[in-house]
DNA sequence: CCGACTACTCTGTGTTGCCAACTACCAGTA
DNA sequence: TACTGGTAGTTGGCAACACAGAGTAGTCGG
């Protein structure tokens, strides 16, 4: 199960950031303390670190350092017009891929080609 | 966008292989050309010869060679019960990660937390 | 014999998430 | 002071997976 999700997350899991960046800038540590919460529980706090440096490297993302009352200072990441772009192909590929996969499932239950 | 499929297909393409297989036994070449025709017109044939070859190590499928008209025997794959299990557990983890992420869609268009 | 189709194999590559250890900053406490 | 714990980010090595592309085999029609 915990493998499974590992596998699933690759390439889901950029779309998934790029999302919750679309609503509103954000740094990794928060990122990934809400993911946890929701659900993503064994999310490890490196990976999402490394996803956004590789996002900003290809230029879906603006970053300003912040300073924190508490630790060193937040990288804030905002999408930018580049990033909303991706995220509009992400959204594109996962509902492909979501309805080919819920058909499958409907024809499991009903038995024909 | 072919690049994001190809980073999505990784983990789900499993599960997609297995319920074809959960459906009625096929072999590589067959479902190679069933998924193209289906949409996944992008989809290496080596890719699919590998996967079946990794899910019969891992004990989901039973192999029988069957000759052909027309070219090298077949290798007809079937799902066991094995495979009928870790098909169970693609489900579960696949309706986590669909429900996350259209929740994710939905807030989108609303805009909110 | 040769090209085309069927059917499977194999080696190498790039991307990705995980693991684990590390740096750094601050607050509270003994 | 020294120690602990929470906040915040970085880095190097690893394993899994899809893709690229070449190769092997078998059959058939021209």
């Amino acid at each position: 199960m915990a493998n499974q999700m590992t596998e699933m997350l690759k390439g889901t899991l950029e779309g998934i950031v790029l999302q919750v960046l679309a609503t509103r800038p954000a740094y990794g540590y928060e990122i990934t303390a809400r993911l946890r919460e929701q659900g993503f529980s064994d999310l490890v706090e490196g990976t999402v670190y490394a996803l956004l440096i590789r996002i900003e490297q290809r230029g879906f993302v603006d970053v300003q350092k912040v300073p924190s009352e508490k630790g060193p200072p937040r990288k804030v990441y905002s999408l930018n017009t580049k990033g909303r772009e991706q995220l509009g192909e992400f959204w594109r590929a996962w509902s492909f891929l979501s309805e080919k996969i819920g058909k499958l499932q409907i024809e499991q239950s009903e038995g024909e080609n």
